[in-house]
DNA sequence: TTGAGTGCAAATCCTTTGCAGGCGG
DNA sequence: CCGCCTGCAAAGGATTTGCACTCAA
């Protein structure tokens, strides 16, 4: 199976935190409730799931829906708020800028695998890794927060070994 | 266990992969060898093991050794040439810019756990986790280059689940 | 000899911030 | 009302790049 981007998360893939709950995790640390926020929000509800999206993603659908009264630099003030209030899950991939997603909770695991030479990525869930994660972090005495296993390597339509300056990735 | 900087890395680090071999990986690439490399992949070889420099860091070691014809945009791009060569790991961790290790081959996963709050970082070896994600990577026909696994969670120190604000980030 | 590699400085890209005004609770 | 949030524009920091020159092979 080759590296695509238009992976199907394996099964089970759902936000299972509501809007409701987002609500009430945002009232009780004491943060407002603007009309910003829901819109941010609304786009992570609304998105593939499993769609990671940058701040500037999140900016562009806006402007597409006209709600033009969300300026960019909310965006990037919001997307840090909830992922520091553990809403949001920061995704580093290889492109140079942050993407953000829905942190659906620990039982939900999300890890990659990223193609050094084609920039792809595909996505993909493990019961394993998370296991493993939740053992580590016992051991460490930390409160895990959210899990990411990150392969690097090289996909099957790559098998030149020396073409590497030929395929050097842009931002 | 409480989360801590200091840490020495499990056992066994130690670099498996010689100068000699770097300089052959650059041979075979058609890539050449020029001092400013020679001096660069020289921090890397005295290094602490396990220790992670951003090109800014690179770049003042140099500086320091009066190596002053090295410049910055040359770090940049030999950290990166040697990135998809496979000679250097890319670590990303919280603190807005990238760090590079030597990728002392895939029998040593190299992975880690970041406080969200005091943010600070642990690193640890894990055959588990490298076998893994061999056995993952294999599912998906791709050979592998690299494997990180990153936990993000809260260390003993903060339990204080409400003093989001007082502890963000600074870049 | 020759083209990959370099230094320099300017450019770019992503992200943060200062400030004055707006509005949620 | 108070003070958190916002928009705007400017600042900031990391990384890249255009260009002319250098030097490793």
């Amino acid at each position: 199976m080759p590296i695509t981007t238009n992976n199907k998360p394996t099964e089970q893939k759902a936000s299972n935190i509501s809007l409701e709950e987002i609500y009430k995790k945002l009232r009780d640390s004491g943060s407002r409730l603007t009309p910003q926020r829901e819109y941010i929000l609304d786009v992570f509800f609304k998105a593939d799931s499993g769609l990671h999206l940058s701040p500037e993603d999140i900016y562009k659908v806006l402007s597409k829906k006209n709600k033009l009264n969300v300026s960019l630099a909310t965006v990037y003030r919001t997307v840090k708020t909830l992922y520091l209030m553990g809403i949001l899950r920061e995704v580093d991939l290889a492109e140079g800028h942050k993407h953000y997603e829905l942190s659906s909770g620990n039982d939900e695991p999300h890890h990659h695998i990223v193609c050094l030479n084609c920039n792809k990525t595909i996505e993909f869930a493990s019961l394993e890794v998370n296991r493993l994660a939740l053992k580590i972090a016992n051991d460490y005495n930390v409160e895990i927060h959210d899990v990411e296993l990150k392969i690097l390597g090289k996909c099957l339509h790559f098998e030149d070994e020396n073409n590497l300056k030929s395929t050097q990735h842009r931002r």
